[in-house]
DNA sequence: AAGGAATTTTAGCCAAAGCTAACTTTATAT
DNA sequence: ATATAAAGTTAGCTTTGGCTAAAATTCCTT
């Protein structure tokens, strides 16, 4: 392993441009979330759920209609396409399977904050592997004492 | 747990201002491990370990100087404050701790760029029950089979 | 000691993802 | 039905962390 075998956290974003930006990925997630609850999601809503200002969330959700993952028009209500609810059903996933891991652990402190900051940097594998031994974990439930 | 506890990725750093930036880690952990390997640490040897262009790499040395991170002047040589070393020390643990516990799960592909995304995004906590988990999980090797 | 090569810096560009202020559109209440 | 309130958009600013091109400095060779 070579030190040049190194990249910034940027550098691997540039580098593998087909993955969604973290904060695309946010989105993506909290308007699944969002619309598993209620049938309709709008730009406030959105930008409650995640403190982000309206015209933020304005200026991504074209974005994200522009990349497929949604559909919009201006003032209307805001749906996932195909394409974008499969990324969210994903993300939710990944976003649970991390929660249960670390709360098996046992980190106490900032768990939904710890949650929301690792999931973007988990590979499919990783997520596999964490799978995988949540289960173990479950049945050697005193690894931790 | 309310909708709006979320933050996007980049809320979280804003919020949490005292937070050095994924890429501040990176470089600070680069030039810790650099300047183990070989005792004058320069732009260019930067440069290279870390895939970026030498203007970037003066320009983010400059931030971590003026934060307290490194000594440099101009044209010198790159040297971590005491309070630098202490960072790196801890990045470089982080790395190894995650890099350990990805392979013991067994994770393949991407192990390396799949370390260096994640490790930002532990806390120390966090860090402390994976490090736990690690003995456990090398006294039950078979978890995996 | 001079001149070319290598290294580093400066200047200025770019995209991402936030923000505020001001404007437009839509919804609501009298 | 209209006035006001609420929601959403536009415009334009900011910071971060990259980049290239060109200038400056330092190093090395002869």
């Amino acid at each position: 392993m070579k030190n040049s075998d190194f990249y910034t956290f940027r550098g691997y974003r540039i580098k593998d441009e087909k993955l969604l930006s973290p904060s695309m990925e946010d989105y993506i997630e909290m308007i699944y979330r969002l619309s598993i609850e209620k049938d309709i999601v709008r730009v406030n809503n959105l930008s409650e759920a995640l403190n982000v200002q309206p015209p933020s969330i304005t200026k991504m959700i074209k974005r994200l209609s522009n990349d497929g993952f949604v559909n919009y028009e201006k003032y209307g209500s805001i749906k996932l396409t195909e394409k974008g609810i499969e990324k969210g059903k994903f993300f939710l996933f990944r976003h649970e399977t991390i929660y249960e891991f670390l709360e098996l652990i046992g980190v106490k402190e900032n768990l939904l904050e710890q949650t929301e900051k690792m999931e973007h940097a988990i590979y499919e594998e990783t997520l596999e592997k964490i799978s995988n031994l949540i289960i173990f974990l479950k049945n050697n439930i005193d690894f931790n004492s």
